[in-house]
RNA sequence: GGGCGGGUGCCAGAGUGGACAAAUGGAGCGGAUUGCAAAUCCGCUGCGCAAGCUUCGUGGGUUCGAAUCCCACCCCGCCCUCCA
């Protein structure tokens, strides 16, 4: 059964068509890194990392342009932007009147700095907005390839696979000034100062996307226009390519002046020119190269091949106004036909991730970043099960005792493929496991019912075998959890320290004394021991070869 | 006011016309194993001894038959243009 998604645009699941399925095109919309990325955004990423490493599976089918189907395995190149242009902070004011996100996040590392709260060996000016980005990227990247995020691990090798915003202003200006030749935006103010707005009325399918008409959206509902701009547009939908402000702390010379670019045309950018192919190249199989900033003046004229990518993802909060912005511009920069109407074939867009069944918010308490549940100890490989075994599309409900659940499972499945790669040579696999893998992952990339054929067929094999092992390790490079590896384990004589501990002295101390009462049949003392260290929280367990396993408690 | 995605058992979470009292995991109960734990394995976990009866946000409807289709309503989440 071939891949089948729900398309956000049409808002039908319907087959995912690439143009060619040999080589996939894939954009995901990436942080801005102002502060560490939460766990809502990694259930996002990670879900569109789990697309695109099923699309990549020897086990998924998906639909040629012929009609026949394709076999897997395929290649994917996945681009995802990182967005560190600065941005403001007040919302309700349009956006402009507040104080740059990224001043803000300066403030936030000179306190850290000074408080000594800084990692070690870390150096940021927190003056330079550069510097600022750099230093939230690098520990965005960092906690992406914690969680296995393909395209995160892949930028070490190629890091045009993740873009930076401040990096392309070029190709932006380059894109925004054909939509000025092609009359799709205008410029508005004095000569040196003028600001560009896209003008929406020249885009026929603008709304599809996000459902809306332009006459439905209740202009100002959101609560974050501002009059002023809202007066100098020749629509009341039009949106902002370019904006002159040479008090902006990020700046960069334009035809229109010293100022900043709208919030759509970067990704327009990057996915084009990382993308999509001009008409005649044929050679995107070249992928590592990319195609580069000469693309774009390939395709800001016209082509034969329409310049549209394969899936684009983000967040369900960039359906309105961004990804419907961002293929508004893109179609009228690259000529595309509009009656397609779109940059991309499937938009595909994870839903929000509550926390014990409320938003997440730094107030309530509820807000957690990998990096910190990393620190209690919660290993990647958890984190990772438990952020993508939910439906993409529903709101997922993270809670301690889901990571725990998580925890078991990453647990029982390390034993599985341990038992299965010590097992029997040539036997013969299970027939089914892999079709109803294929068949759940494939249904709207169903993965809870992919977990759990997983978890039957384990069940159901006391006894697995070196294919099992095999067999295995080709979902997981799916699900990607078993691969992250176990958190590191310190060994004792006496104690296996588990989840990151390190073997320290009072606890040794106490394994000895518990072992010495457990081999005098002294079992009231040695149940003495395990309490005291639970409560300095710590839990054990003894296991095979008269160790104790040592956790947190 | 409008657009979009959801609402399933103690919890998490599949199921989208019959094979459903409802997958899978957790939690709970009973048993095997263990000095005891932990882990693992087996059984049970809506009501009823049973035939059977009542469940899948709420209320109607369609159908021989609905968690699944239609209508209305309620709740949660995202968005309505400069939030990156």
């Amino acid at each position: 059964m071939p891949l089948r998604l729900y398309n956000t645009l049409t808002k039908e699941i319907e087959d995912f068509r690439p143009a060619d399925p040999d080589l996939v095109t894939f954009y995901t919309c990436g942080p801005t890194v102002y502060d560490d990325a939460h766990i809502g955004k990694f259930r996002s990423f990670l879900a569109a990392d789990v697309l695109r490493r099923w699309i990549e599976s020897p086990l998924c089918e998906v639909v040629a342009p012929t009609g026949d189907r394709h076999r897997g395995p395929r290649r994917v190149v996945h681009v995802m932007n990182i967005t560190d242009v600065g941005h403001m902070t007040d919302d309700a004011e349009g956006g402009e009147s507040g104080e740059d996100r990224m001043s803000v996040a300066g403030r936030r590392l000179a306190e850290a700095k000074k408080s000594g709260s800084l990692p070690a060996g870390v150096s940021v000016d927190p003056t330079n907005p550069y510097q600022i980005a750099e230093f939230y990227a690098a520990r965005f990247v960092d906690d992406a390839r914690r969680l296995g995020l393909k395209v995160a691990v892949e930028a070490k090798a190629d890091p045009t696979l993740m873009p930076r915003a401040t990096q392309k202003v070029a190709g932006m200006i380059q894109v925004i000034r054909r939509l000025i030749e092609r009359g799709h935006a205008y410029a508005v103010g004095d000569p040196g100062q003028q600001t560009v707005y896209f003008h929406v009325p020249s885009f026929a399918p603008y709304g599809r996307l996000s459902g809306n008409t332009v006459d439905q959206l209740a202009e100002g509902r959101g609560g974050r226009i501002s009059s002023a701009n809202q007066a100098q547009k020749k629509h009341p939908a039009d949106f902002l390519l370019w904006k002159s402000d040479a008090s902006h702390v990020m700046k960069w010379d334009s035809p229109w002046g010293t100022g900043y670019p709208g919030w759509h045309i970067e990704c327009t950018v990057m996915a084009a020119e990382r993308l999509l192919r001009p008409a005649a190249s044929t050679d995107l199989k070249q992928a590592a190269g990319g195609v580069g900033p000469a693309l774009l003046d390939a395709l800001v004229h016209p082509t034969t091949r329409p310049a549209i990518i394969d899936v684009h993802s983000g967040g369900e909060d960039n359906i309105f106004p961004h990804h419907e912005c961002e293929i508004a511009q893109s179609c009228s920069a690259f000529g595309v036909d509009p009656s397609r109407g779109t940059f991309a074939r499937m938009w595909f867009h994870p839903r929000f991730l509550l926390v014990d069944g409320e938003k997440m918010s730094k107030s309530k308490g509820n807000f957690h970043t990998p990096r910190q549940l990393f620190e209690r100890g919660i290993e990647p490989a958890a984190l990772r099960l438990e952020l993508i075994k939910t439906h993409y599309r529903s709101n997922a409900n993270f809670t301690e005792q889901g990571l725990k659940d998580s925890q078991r499972t990453v647990e029982r499945w390390r034993g599985f493929l341990e038992r299965a790669d010590a097992g029997a040579r040539d036997s013969s696999i299970d027939p089914e496991v892999s079709r109803w893998f294929a068949a759940a992952m494939s249904n709207d990339l169903n993965v809870a019912e992919a977990i759990a054929e997983v978890n039957k067929w384990i069940s159901r094999t006391p006894e697995p075998s070196r294919n099992d092992a095999m067999m295995m390790r080709a979902f997981d490079a799916v699900l990607g959890v078993l691969e992250l590896g176990a958190a590191a384990s310190a060994q004792t004589e006496i104690g296996i320290f588990r989840d990151g501990l390190a073997p320290d002295p009072a606890v040794l101390a106490k394994l000895y004394e518990r072992a010495a009462a457990r081999a005098a049949k002294d079992f009231r003392k040695s149940d003495q021991i395990r309490d005291e260290l639970a409560r300095m929280g710590y839990a054990i367990k003894d296991v095979a070869g008269g160790k104790v396993e040592v956790r947190r408690a």
